[in-house]
DNA sequence: GACTTTATATACCGTTCGGTATAGAATCAA
DNA sequence: TTGATTCTATACCGAACGGTATATAAAGTC
């Protein structure tokens, strides 16, 4: 990420350090020295702690949920639609893998933040940003029941079963390709 | 769980703070107020702050892990080996939501670790235990894969996205019953 | 050139952090 | 009843916490 400017390098050792040891462990200080700027320009842009993680938080989880608004769509054309829908949560997933690959820090705190107590800070944040990935993906499903009569009533807990497939997909780091993933998830474990 | 010492009042306060607003954010003064005690006492029976979450984790990881191995060997005695797979899964998720109702505020905090970062605090203390699990449902799988060939070399896979779905589940507090997420897991979405 | 805005540093604030030195009770063994 | 052991409290430690008052450069505006 581009590092040409103080904003930047706060965010962008902000988001080292806090995927490291975790938002609280993190001193302004330390995060101040490692960034090799002072405190009054920490201030300066982001006005607190908290506003730094804000920030991290809003810009990433934007892309993130952005990309999936843009690849979750299911638009059934074959004729077989069950193969459409192995299309659609393999795209669905790669699209996961690719940005958990490429944002692997922002990812971790994704994960972290999704599991982190309720009243903590990291928590009260991102959990809006958060809740919207569920949303679009039960948006997904409830597409799918229209046309797969036997999803209808289980959406929600396909889409957090199917995150959560991806999530643990992505905290294995596996060599095993996503596909045995999204098959398993498809068609069981005797698949 | 019994209160009538110091000892257990720490150990009671501290996982309910820990879950609650997470390790870094109490503080050892918040912990003894609340707690109706003062610092010495708890430096007394426990050494340090992170000498508390030791023994918490080691009391209550014990206890699941125990439950965990009681509960997860695969003995197929029916002439439909797979009824005995959905028997045994059956028993294993079962006993892992019965250990997270029964326990919480704990089972927040095991989730919570697992996806904590690597140089946290809680994640550095909770790994070793946490790891145990696994080990557990891996062995199960591996019993299984004896008779079920297509199982083979999937282990690890299985164990993981199974121990995922239940967490899935847990996550959700969904009135759903447990069994439609076993049945999932085994036949896939469209069943 | 005077003035405003933007961006940075020095030096400091009060509070809380994890942890402790010391001593006084209570309990128990002899 | 003396002495050791167990447990708890008062009062304190230096360091780190999040945050700020003040000053000063640099850059853009009139």
């Amino acid at each position: 990420m581009d590092n040409s400017n103080n904003k930047n390098k706060i965010l962008n050792i902000a988001l080292d350090l806090f995927s490291k040891q975790g938002y609280d462990a993190v001193g302004v200080q330390t995060l101040c020295e490692k960034a090799g700027i002072t405190k009054p320009t920490l201030y300066y842009y982001f006005g607190s702690k908290v506003g730094v993680l804000k920030e991290l938080l809003s810009v990433n989880y934007a892309k993130l949920n952005e990309m999936l608004e843009l690849n979750s769509h299911y638009i059934p054309h074959a004729k077989i639609y069950e193969k459409d829908v192995v299309l659609t949560l393999t795209n669905v997933a790669q699209t996961y893998l690719k940005f958990a690959k490429e944002n692997e820090k922002f990812y971790k705190m994704v994960l972290n933040a999704t599991f982190a107590p309720d009243n903590g800070t990291l928590s009260k944040i991102a959990v809006d940003f958060n809740s919207v990935q569920y949303e679009i993906i039960e948006k997904m499903f409830k597409s799918m029941a229209r046309v797969h009569g036997n999803m209808k009533g289980a959406e929600k807990r396909l889409a957090w079963t199917f995150i959560g497939l991806i999530n643990t997909c992505i905290a294995l780091k596996t060599q095993q390709s996503v596909n045995d993933f999204v098959k398993q998830f498809m068609h069981g474990i005797f698949s």
